[in-house]
DNA sequence: ATCACATATGAGTGGTTGATCATGTGAGGG
DNA sequence: CCCTCACATGATCAACCACTCATATGTGAT
């Protein structure tokens, strides 16, 4: 396994045994990324911000970033595979909301976060 | 401002203007995704959680998360950057701490999302 | 001083990603 | 029907990223 460990103290053993118990498993760690990557990106977080606001179509969105439909499209598409949001048909047009809460809160905690900054 | 919008009905253009009206700045958002991109990478993450539980020092990390103190002092100068990781030099060692509570809510918010996916 | 160890960092590299462009699909209107 | 519009998607490409390897710094023990 791979011990050779700073000093091995006990100390440092122990702790570092202890943080192992309490590891999510990789699957949930995989996730957890998957999760942040899709939040991680300056159009992105654009996209579920003014999704929080309000429901809007694909090229509302586009106006509101001033990007391109085809462009708003891939990243909704990621979006979209990583649950953070959903759509709903109507006519030519498809309207996308957040998925639940949970983003939103994301969102709000991450402002909060940045606000603090210094 | 390329104002070719779909249908261009007044009840699109209203919706649009109330959305952009409330956008955060270029600068917020610039911020915000890169904290949610510090927090978007697999073995990041592992090492944020791992904080959560306790405080440790490099190796202690890279044998937690079993890959080399090099890799693990990488990112840990991206969350350094990021100010999501404080650090305190003790000796030869140097010991890493979550910066803040924030930190943690947002992965326990993370961890909440992800485990309620259906 | 010298050496081992803990950590940091620069260069290099294969893999990933976000935009553009071109094209496909499908619903409505004339 | 045909054409337009809203959207989706495949291909492409430059930019970025996370690791490895080699090297640097700085501390503590001998």
């Amino acid at each position: 396994m791979s011990n050779i460990a700073c000093g091995n103290t006990s100390q440092h053993v122990e702790k570092v045994n202890k943080v192992r118990e309490q590891m999510l498993s990789e699957r949930d760690f995989l996730f957890l990324a998957e999760l942040f990557k899709a939040l991680g990106d300056y159009t992105r977080v654009k996209i579920l911000f003014a999704l929080s606001v309000n429901e809007l179509c694909v090229c509302a969105l586009a106006e509101v970033l001033d990007m391109s439909p085809s462009a708003i499209s891939h990243q909704l598409r990621l979006l979209r595979a990583a649950r953070l949001v959903r759509y709903r048909k109507d006519g030519k047009n498809v309207y996308y909301t957040l998925d639940d809460g949970h983003v939103h809160n994301l969102i709000v905690q991450g402002i909060d976060h940045v606000r603090e900054g210094v």
